[in-house]
DNA sequence: CAGATGAATGTGTACGTTAACGCAGCTCAA
DNA sequence: TTGAGCTGCGTTAACGTACACATTCATCTG
């Protein structure tokens, strides 16, 4: 933590006046070959970056962070809540929202507000893989950086740091849960009410646990689609009860809270549960023993990191990892209440 | 995140010069009561609070943290690394580090260097209970912050914020994971070669697995100090494998990866193991399937909070607060790299 | 050759806070 | 009576950056 060299000092090397400097550094032009030459020189021997605190009196406003995000999930909730309370702890940064619905009308809109909003910064969650082809129009031609959050765009690597966890290892932790201690099992993998945004990460959970599975011949893996299978709940309740095996249950989306039919209609001694994320519906389930664990990827804490990773870049010009991955968290009822920090 | 504000205003409220305000808000003296009390009226009524930039500009020096803890362990190692990396992250702070060994001639000395040290704030692991009537002594001295890391020190509240985790609830969360999906359970709780630093932790854990294993009958608790009770790793290795109920092995502490004897020669198709710390030998034991799960405590993160708190608190001026509990983070093999941030 | 043009560079000021310094006017002991 | 010391306050120079504006000087135009 040597201090830097300052333009006043730079420029009594190279002999000139901050003014100069200044240009040089911001290159505004104005300043000829040579001493612009010279002045990069010296300023890169002495490895200069500008002392952020003097920058900020100067500059004196608010950077702008753009969120855009799909409307209406409870899922997002909590990584709002993480913007939003780190963002109080910090300061020189405001956010502004912007809501997509998982269409292309929505997305092109949206797209339009963010880039006319004139950002200094953006946290994007590219969960709408069909407009992912908009999206890079649009990010091809901007300059400002931009945090990924949850899920990578295929084909564009431009971004200042990704923030997600790994899905397929999930479902392999799921398996792990699952099967712990048992010599034999019968897993059924239960969809229901999935929302759009979510598919590519259940997707992932989805092969996780079926190749993790495959390493152990006595385990069976069979995926149920109420909707699709036009089953009921109750009928999937039965159907388990009747299982002699050991059963599993691994519903790899937050809509857990809404199998609440099937869970209280199971038999619990014979049958393990395990869910995502510690949204509060879901929590009440680990309360109440319907449900074993769930697996969480921290969604607060990834909203807090978007932004601390933009003040980060932005405000105290440090270098940023390109891959900020998350940690899979187990939830089970004993530790959940210090999980939500 | 309204603008405050400024010194030259109030100073024109109250018809006086800024710099007659600057000596009421440090409160230098040689102000007459009159004049500072309307000072202090108009700054609290506007509610003023000094900009961060302006000040940090001016000063232009790096706050010393102190950070005492206890030397040579492996256990502190991640919490170290936690500090430096997010120091690594902010600036104008720098961390000069006061290590003591468990005994009181050590912690005197080490105690007399930290208040030597002219500090702005400190980062204080108070694991040598012995010490504490000596830290009291000293810290109510103080004017400086304090943040306490892993414990707490009876009696004495006047810390700025507190990290660590429940272990009472990591023993019960323990319980959990060793008795699921069994009907019966006999759980042999192991000690050996513990560190005297961990002795507080341990034993809040143990009490909260016993506690636990009481709400069912099936489940059978020992406890078996390898030192005290003269026992060599193989006779305890048979004894469990005597054992006719499925069986668990707990070690409450970090120094999982001594027991790797005991572990190779369990019949690990009935015996579950669960240790505590995700540190590199005891990662390797996950690896290898030697143990099933391991119970972590985030040391790093830990270390970066503790960090970040003090940049909050003495740099951005905010409200911190007085408890940050840490989750406990349940690691298996499929989620462990994923952890160490 | 006066005057305009424009490129290259210097100057001045502001951001808000801090703290050293200075200046009256006063008290009080030598 | 003097001057040392105190009280209460104002003034000012930094801290480093950013940027509007001013200055210089060479070249070009009519």
């Amino acid at each position: 933590m040597e201090k830097s060299i300052t333009i006043k000092e730079i420029a009594k090397l190279a002999g000139v006046s901050i003014g100069t400097v200044d240009r040089v550094i911001h290159n505004r032009g104005r300043v000829s070959q040579e001493t612009s030459d010279r002045i990069t020189h010296i300023a890169a021997e002495h490895n200069y970056s500008s002392n952020v605190n003097a920058r900020k009196l100067r500059l004196n406003r608010n950077l702008r962070i753009g969120v855009m995000l799909p409307s209406n999930s409870a899922f997002w909730e909590n990584h709002k809540n993480g913007m939003i309370s780190e963002l109080d702890q910090l300061d020189s940064m405001q956010l502004e929202f912007f809501m997509f619905e998982m269409n292309l009308d929505s997305m092109r809109n949206t797209l339009q507000g963010v880039f006319e909003a004139n950002l200094d910064g953006l946290i994007l969650a590219p969960v709408f893989e069909e407009g992912n082809a908009l999206l890079l129009e649009k990010l091809e031609t901007t300059s400002f950086p931009i945090v990924l959050i949850d899920s990578k765009i295929k084909g564009w690597n431009d971004y200042l740091s990704f923030i997600g966890s790994d899905n397929y290892q999930s479902g392999k932790t799921a398996c792990h849960l699952l099967s712990l201690g048992l010599e034999e099992l019968k897993t059924y993998i239960v969809y229901h009410s999935i929302a759009d945004e979510q598919k590519g990460a259940i997707n992932a959970r989805v092969e996780g646990l079926k190749a993790m599975s495959l390493q152990w011949p006595n385990h069976q893996v069979e995926e149920v689609n109420l909707e699709r299978n036009k089953i009921t709940q109750e009928e999937l309740a039965d159907i388990i009860n009747e299982q002699s095996r050991p059963t599993s249950i691994y519903i790899p989306h937050s809509s857990t809270f809404l199998l609440e039919k099937l869970l209280t209609q199971i038999d619990r001694d014979k049958t393990r549960v395990l869910g995502h994320d510690l949204i509060s519906e879901n929590a009440k389930m680990l309360e109440s023993n319907l449900v074993d664990f769930l697996l969480y990827q921290a969604p607060i804490r990834q909203g807090s990191l978007a932004i601390s990773t933009l003040y980060r870049n932005l405000i105290l010009n440090k270098e940023i990892a390109t891959d900020q991955p998350m940690p899979i968290e187990i939830i089970s009822k004993h530790n959940m209440e210090f999980v939500k920090r």
